[in-house]
DNA sequence: GGATGATCATCC
DNA sequence: GGATGATCATCC
């Protein structure tokens, strides 16, 4: 693996040079055995790239780069740009909530500034034909904050009102919450609407398609 | 089981 | 065709 970078603008620098190549010349410099499909390894992508640029937290719920405060995304993008999926943001919590505000929140942290890496991964390009693309290094606006932090609240309000089981994927402006486990038989605590503690799947946050597409728009078309 | 990395597969 | 709910590999 590289060393760490040392500043943001080392990891932009490296970032950039990895746009142009395909998934399969960088796996190949890096010794990485590549897969037909990603239906068993849907992270190889994304650990691919963080071999790369030298990031270094592991599975810890941390920045990718806690030194430079900022975390790295992956994002499969279409040829015109456009993401093809949500973006997975971080697990939530679902039990001890009282006391959480948005600053001291995952979300808040993780989305505080991103390294996106845009690949070029429509279904039918082969895994090792897939190119990374031109980096982007973000932080949201205030508008676009605005929308997470009031998103965020929401959800939140409603797991602390022990009304975990009423949210679906179509709450939340921008941001929402979805199964994250190995499979829907996966349980975990959660507040019940009485306000005992309940059995219930895991979630996450994700953003939504929208919102990482007008992100990557503003930036690459304007 | 819970955290990381996400995409798959099905439904609308 | 796109979004929702389901799922996969790995580490500890």
């Amino acid at each position: 693996m590289l060393a760490k970078p040392k500043s943001e603008a080392e990891l932009l620098q490296r970032a950039q040079s990895l746009a142009g190549f395909s998934l399969g010349e960088l796996a190949q410099r890096e010794g990485f055995s590549i897969p037909k499909n990603l239906k068993r390894e849907k992270g190889w992508g994304g650990q691919l790239i963080e071999w790369c640029l030298g990031a270094s937290a592991g599975s810890k719920p941390i920045q990718d780069f806690p030194e430079l405060g900022i975390e790295l995304k992956t994002i499969p993008i279409d040829s015109q740009g456009k993401p093809l999926e949500s973006t997975y943001v971080c697990i939530t919590p679902l039990c001890q909530v009282t006391g959480l505000t948005w600053h001291s929140s995952n979300v808040y942290n993780k989305l505080s500034r991103v390294l996106w890496i845009p690949i070029l991964a429509e279904r039918q390009i082969p895994v090792e034909q897939r190119v990374v693309a031109t980096p982007l290094l973000w932080s949201p606006s205030a508008a676009q904050e605005q929308l997470l932090r009031e998103d965020w609240e929401e959800l939140m309000d409603m797991i602390a009102f022990g009304q975990i089981e009423q949210i679906t994927a179509r709450h939340g402006q921008v941001l929402q919450l979805r199964p994250k486990a190995a499979n829907n038989k996966a349980r975990t605590d959660a507040i019940g609407p009485n306000g005992q503690i309940i059995q219930t799947l895991p979630r996450g946050y994700y953003l939504k398609t929208r919102f990482t597409a007008e992100l990557l728009r503003q930036h690459f078309q304007l």
